[in-house]
DNA sequence: GGACGCCTTTGATCCACGTCAATACGATTT
DNA sequence: AAATCGTATTGACGTGGATCAAAGGCGTCC
């Protein structure tokens, strides 16, 4: 038997969809989450170019989004996890734009967004909070592009472990310890940096005594020393 | 006397909130349309840190936004024209996290968020407009984190040019020539590069005889070969 | 109309990161 | 325990773009 999708017993509502809503409006939610949907590791949960019809809350696991050209060059445009929403740039064109890749195995809570938008007609503080997360991705965006276009590579691998453990934190685990989900060349392709140039730079942080580093295994041992060096930065 | 602000007059009305509406429709968001702002060039129509009260359709001139970090280091993540929309970076936190800053006299209609809400819980179709708007935006970042990540500096500025061309097309004005309205600073810093390196670029360009340059004057001699440019990467 | 200031161009040099290559590690299979 | 494969580390070297520096163009304000 298939346990029922409700988002009122789940413990990452408050950082998904339902924040903010009260019980009733909750159930009124859990009504339109259609179905969960499983997806194994390295399997996609959309691709670009597929037409768009739900968004998708990200239940248990992580993925990556990323953006492929005609030549083959890849970029990731993001990673995330659970309570995070995938799937908002397909509604500017009614297709997807990117594809998004389990990174392990994972569910998702699958929204169809034509009754989303319908719902959030009703209730105001869905549609508030569905306007909040989509505001919140453009933000993190800006972020990255922050982080592309003027951080050096020992910055970007700071601001990104930082960044990782504050999520990891929200969700009540260690913010000083934690297992990678994602490959050297996936963190450099999200970084703007070749693998081997992730791979010294971590190298660095660990000879610094600034992080713990066994392959996928993070140990964050000073993190106002990571903060520093996202700052310390002298020049233009 | 102030002419009234009306979209239902607007020849961006195919750009911008308004696009799918029906008649009755426009005039519903004209009520809303509290008033219209104009910024002198070189000043903020807000700034990083002011309370979120509303968003802004560009009627004329055009905008950039950037984000600037403690130690002085700015980043412009984007240049907004007529019928674009500013400010959607403020709904998430409640208030703005970029600088929006105009490159010329500009002029904005105020869009005050609560009613935009407000209303497009009863009109569909202003809804979905603003949700496509969001996502377009979201799409249109992704692009640049691509831009950032994995390309060189000639395929960047060539993706730069084509996509002015293209929005300035679509606002009715020559695809092939056109006046830059920003500096190569502020070219280089949203694209990741020095301006020097713009400069050079442009020089490139122009002994190829892509396009012809003469300080912010630009005119496109062979789009193709700007195509070309962008996928003409062997590499990884 | 002359002087000032900002922006742009161009050249010479430097260096952070990319590239290429070898090796090592860990998980999985046999 | 040996073999295989994907992933990670490390070293040696090359290069695209940054940096530093000097001029030149253009608008603007007295």
């Amino acid at each position: 038997m298939e346990i029922k999708t409700a988002c009122s017993q789940c413990n990452l509502r408050e950082l998904c969809l339902p924040f903010g809503l009260d019980p009733r409006e909750v159930d009124q939610l859990d009504e339109l989450v259609g179905s969960r949907r499983k997806i194994k590791r390295q399997q996609h949960l959309y691709r670009s170019g597929d037409p768009f019809e739900a968004i998708y809350a990200i239940r248990a696991g992580s993925f990556k989004t990323d953006v492929i050209l005609e030549d083959g060059r890849d970029q990731v445009t993001g990673f995330q996890m659970t309570g995070e929403v995938l799937g908002l740039d397909g509604i500017s064109s009614e297709h997807h734009s990117c594809n998004a890749i389990a990174l392990e195995d994972s569910e998702v809570c699958v929204i169809p967004f034509v009754r989303l938008e319908e719902l959030s007609r009703q209730v105001e503080s869905l549609q508030h909070q569905f306007h909040k997360i989509m505001s919140r991705e453009i933000v993190r965006d800006h972020g990255v592009m922050m982080l592309l276009g003027s951080m050096r590579a020992e910055e970007r691998l700071a601001a990104f472990l930082l960044n990782l453990s504050q999520r990891f934190t929200a969700r009540g685990f260690s913010p000083s310890e934690f297992h990678l989900r994602m490959t050297r060349d996936e963190i450099g392709s999200y970084l703007g940096l070749k693998l081997e140039t992730v791979s010294r730079a971590f190298s660095r942080f660990q000879d610094e005594g600034l992080v713990a580093v066994q392959q996928k295994h993070i140990r964050i041992l000073d993190t106002p020393g990571l903060k520093r060096i996202l700052n310390h930065h002298a020049s233009s």
